[in-house]
DNA sequence: CTGTTAGCGCATTCAT
DNA sequence: ATGAATGCGCTAACAG
């Protein structure tokens, strides 16, 4: 291995000048700079990124924790973060939870161990009050999922409005019967598309039953699996809201099986505006969520933490969610009112 | 931040002892052994992994190149891939191209600035020629893509067999005219495909026209386009093999724009077995890939390669495919044969 | 079985 | 503007 010995000995200068030019220091010589680059060039240096590590405290590495890579919206983002974080001349390191509270604790030894300068959570399976503990080992943001009380930075997307504008569209269409259906208990975005749902709902005056209630719907087997309870009610929805444009797909899937046409006799709405929701039968309509953006913003608020040592305050970015109307909510049997 | 020299003076030992015990050395004493686990406890003590990794000259990171997580299948790979290292006691750096060749190389730098320990090729817009280069800074092996000339460790799907299997499914069906459709002129991966479907073709004697060939089809538009092209054809294939789900879900949701019936007037077959391909009306007949195995595989193959130091041989695993029938290319119009 | 010593490769004082 | 010296936190000889 060529280090910055080398360098030196073969430009002639010490490892200090050779260290200055890697590292754009001001007061170098054009001479000598030119003869380090030279040298450099012919050794093919290239600094270790462990011994600089090791001395600047800084690994130029950021981690993202999410759930699983395999739901779609995930793997967009951390698509999207991806990029950004090489632009902004960092690695990403991937860690998945697979819903499990010890995996996500496990990664966030990462900060403890120095292995990353910060760390964007996607995921939130422990309470904040366990999680807090890591901010004394750097800095940690959220992104998407969040908890309330945290008093660090948080992207976020503005979900109560999600929920209420879906769901004010399909009371629109006439709809006074409405199922919900989400994923997760403990996710605070779930929870706050319900905010919105029922707003919604109250300001038609109608009360939530709660046999229209489903909340552990992920994949396209579960909303196949949700069809076939609602199918096997004796009085069924006449719309269901759903989180993910997943569930919805599923929703439809089983809805054909049984003969069940959409939206016809059933309405369905998704969440995330997925390539799946373009190409059901019918297509789905779903609220758009800005998920480029969201990773964006959080790439650059933590590379933003990292630069400047002082502790995390309360920060909060809301993002806005668009409601994009297709065919499985229109058309129905009801009329549409207002 | 805590050292190891805290926790040597607070068991009132030496560093090295300490370290003995947090490297489960196998000379320590019991009593000792208990003095320093007390004072880790004690003082929340962590190794620090740069320092580590300088040392010991291995960062317990691998790499793994994708061209983008926003395909599917890129997704499920790395998502195991993660899980995998994770157990082998590694961190994941995820690296996509985007298809670009200077993002590629510039990934592989990781190799040489000593940031990860090895590589797991999934994507491969450079030469062998320039990529191999890189060996000399560390392990690099190929997953699902390839180059048959690399001398290195590959793991692999028998595509061959799979383009077979597909093509020689629709032969049976009793399909002459078929069309071939996929994603990347550079790609092992599609050139093998096209290989089996030649060689399906061939043992029937059929000659394969060129007007049938359409080499640039990745997503679910590409899809529609290409049903376009074969719909304004005057002597259209009856059926099209595609390189992914996405292009065949593409196709059929072309074919209802134009009310074309599949697999009535046109069958179609996808690969790779994604949840796309349940849900789709007709559901899409496809092959099944063994992703996750795959995913396991390559982790192993690398760690193992980390481990013993050893310069890398040519090596080659070959997983199996399987060919999964569902409505897109069954109860067509023509007569099934043998 | 345990302590002492010497670097790993680099950036940064402190001199000059 | 440049060089010499120091140490980041850790592991591994080498003694004993």
């Amino acid at each position: 291995m060529v280090t910055i010995d080398d360098v030196a000995e073969l430009a002639g200068l010490s490892k200090s000048t050779v260290s200055r030019v890697i590292n754009h220091y001001p007061h170098v010589s054009q001479e000598k700079k030119q003869k380090v680059f030279e040298a450099m060039e012919k050794l093919g240096y290239v600094p270790n990124s462990s011994a600089r590590s090791l001395r600047n405290k800084k690994t130029k590495m950021i981690a993202v924790i999410v759930p699983r890579l395999m739901n779609p919206f995930f793997g967009q983002l951390v698509e999207s973060m991806e990029v950004a974080a090489n632009q902004s001349g960092y690695q990403l390191l991937i860690c998945q939870t697979m819903y499990s509270q010890e995996t996500e604790l496990g990664h966030l030894e990462l900060l403890k161990t120095k292995q990353v300068d910060g760390i964007i959570m996607a995921s939130l399976e422990n309470d904040w009050s366990t999680i807090s503990e890591y901010l004394t080992y750097g800095p940690l943001i959220m992104c998407n999922e969040f908890d309330e009380s945290a008093d660090i930075p948080i992207i976020k997307l503005d979900q109560i409005h999600g929920g209420y504008m879906a769901t004010k569209h399909l009371l629109r269409q006439g709809h006074r019967k409405i199922a919900y259906c989400s994923g997760g208990y403990k996710s605070m975005v779930a929870n706050h598309r319900k905010l919105g749902f029922d707003k919604a709902l109250a300001e038609h005056g109608i009360p939530f039953q709660d046999a229209y209630g489903f909340y552990n719907a992920y994949t396209i087997e579960n909303g196949m699996e949700v069809f076939k309870q609602i199918h096997a009610m004796k009085d069924p929805p006449t719309a269901v809201f759903t989180g993910s444009d997943e569930v919805a797909a599923g929703i439809i899937a089983g809805a054909r099986e049984y003969g069940v046409t959409i939206p016809n006799e059933l309405s369905v709405i998704g969440f995330d505006n997925q390539v799946i929701s373009k190409i059901t039968e019918p297509k789905i309509s779903t609220v758009e969520q800005p998920i480029e953006q969201m990773a964006q913003k959080a790439v650059h608020v933590l590379v933003d933490k990292i630069n400047d040592q002082k502790p995390l305050i309360r920060e909060r970015y809301e993002l806005p969610l668009e409601l994009i109307i297709r065919e499985s909510t229109v058309g129905g049997p009801l009329r549409a009112v207002e």
